[in-house]
DNA sequence: GATGAATGAGGATTCATTCAT
DNA sequence: CATGAATGAATCCTCATTCAT
């Protein structure tokens, strides 16, 4: 039936109009809720109520609830991958910790402290996230720390790098007593890390 | 077809031989729940179901699942405020913060590991349970730290004692990634705690 | 440990003084509302309104929408199983497949006309209803049909049967638009049904 | 960060060279899936997926969900409307339902097996489909039989005619168990209706 | 001490559908 | 022709809780 004959003038007007990113204001809003309240006190409504879009909207960006949490920490799980695989491939120095430690530092301060609170807070959840193990973000702490400190050694330096890591997350925990601003905090939860690691 | 009518002749024997504590069973069994899932993760029927039990009698001996988590807690609450205290009335010598800790742990290993993990694990619960804000644990760890550093020390110094506190309990979640048994754990926490403290 | 003593005098009395049976109402109710709707298109809800109850109260009940259906079909399946497995013990005389189907029909006609509709209008949830497929409906069907026409038989000979038994189910599907009562519907489909065996 | 700045000149050539079909995909993808799962358990998710198409893409071309059981029963209800029109001019002779039976086969075969166990799992969607009773597919059937067999026939001739008729349906239903192929079965389907019929 | 039956609120998730582009 | 983003209403189901017995 004769095609249209179609003449298309699209002159888009150079300014960035409206990037609506809707994706990652949904993973920012529901970071802060989960650390906040944890995972499993904290519903879709909230988190698109808090939004103001809909369940359904959550639902076209992520397949699930687990999801979001999956993508939100995806990101950090690569590069915590990644700095374990690192750490493995290094002669294992008593060097090799304080850097480990100041990367570690890094990638967490990455969100800000609500991922920090988040991980220590939802260790359960994050667990039973994916069957798949090994890729988990478990696992990867896991083998960041047979890197530092091999399976034979003592209970107490197994204990030492754990919680050297563990103080940086801690810090965002506990810090909502004290009454000091993010960086400063940071600063004092690294300088004592060092100092729990194993031959400082 | 006619119900059956049963006329029962309980002749129970005098002696009470066995006291059913089904009570001290109840509170086992959540906090092994608790600890292990997390409080929201964690159902009334679950807690119900693992005693072989019905919900129904879980509120014969409780009030709520906020109750059970109470009482699970009151214990540790008393005996944290009582520290408290006493630190508060104590002069603030260095010494003062080691006699802490050690109490510290003490009371912390009266109900085995899962009571560490489960602190850790369920700030957020723990800290919305009581709308009387001074008498939740939160609170009395509060009052114990500032016991030992004034809320006016440098903010390394107020993270130290915090961080030496949740040491020890850290250490039954990290612990499970560590092959040691839990009294050989708790034995290095303590002693990691130890060289966080102020002036070590 | 002390246990009761415990002597019961069971005398039942002849009048029934109130029989809750909400469980066989909530059967009466999904039965109906299924053969009426079909099984996707009647949701929870309805069931729950019909009866005047809560929807928890069926999952009080029953454990899934599912098991409903399972509970409704479970007589009926296990009648049939019987007749199959009795079935293949018999010679494979022409008047096997007459007693066969008169014995179907009585079973069908147990739950009265919506069960036939039933069977008929929703076999793809029967389906799909247990993974365990030998023990579902559908293969005790299949095994029915085997002990009475081998499936060695012709395409035709395997219709017969297999059409004469839905035949009977039809009946309830088609007779909606027949004026006339159900009995003497009932009565009409076995005679055809009948017409319908391999060698009559 | 600046948009791209687009310029389409689109010349349709009035040659429709390419046919894209859609629709017809569409048709052959939703029948295939109602079959199989029946209406209500297919989503418009599924058939778009199947076809790696959008949702919104079925809706450019159908208006409803509804629309698209509309569209594939609308060829089948103009020529069953037209064969009851036709068979109610005829003289009612025992002839009349042989022939009528032979064309009901033929306009079901139109569109494959799945069409049939379409008309018969679905029966309460067909129904519900249009609410102008009349046109609907339930409708045209019922004046098919009834052109057959007056409503003033006795209950078991009514029977027969639609038995037989649907007789031709189910063997699409059932012959899921039986190892033959289509043709063979409708063959065999055909021979049984007329056995069926009124007077044969 | 404990149960069986029930409730009301809310959970995560899916659906058919719309609309600007 | 078709899509990406979104909606509102509905889905099944679970939860903490209650209460008569």
């Amino acid at each position: 039936m004769g095609k249209q004959r179609v003449i298309v003038f699209a002159v888009s007007t150079p300014t960035a109009v409206e990037p609506p990113r809707t994706r990652e204001r949904i993973l920012d809003a529901a970071l802060a809720l989960f650390a906040e309240k944890g995972y499993d006190a904290t519903s879709m409504r909230e988190i698109a109520e808090q939004l103001g879009i809909t369940k359904a909207a959550l639902y076209y960006h992520f397949d699930s609830k687990a999801d979001i949490v999956r993508a939100m920490l995806a990101d950090t799980e690569r590069r915590v991958a990644e700095l374990a695989a690192w750490a493995q491939q290094q002669p294992c120095t008593p060097d090799l910790s304080r850097q480990v430690l100041a990367r570690w530092s890094d990638i967490m301060q990455a969100r800000g402290l609500a991922a920090f609170r988040f991980v220590v807070a939802n260790r359960a959840v994050i667990d039973e996230l994916g069957p798949e193990r090994h890729d988990g973000m478990h696992a990867c702490v896991g083998d960041l720390c047979t890197a530092l400190v091999p399976a034979s050694a003592s209970v107490e330096d197994q204990l030492r790098i754990r919680l050297a890591l563990m103080s940086i997350n801690m810090a965002g925990l506990v810090g909502t007593d004290i009454d000091a601003d993010e960086s400063d905090l940071l600063t004092a939860a690294r300088r004592l890390a060092l100092e729990l690691l194993p031959d400082a």
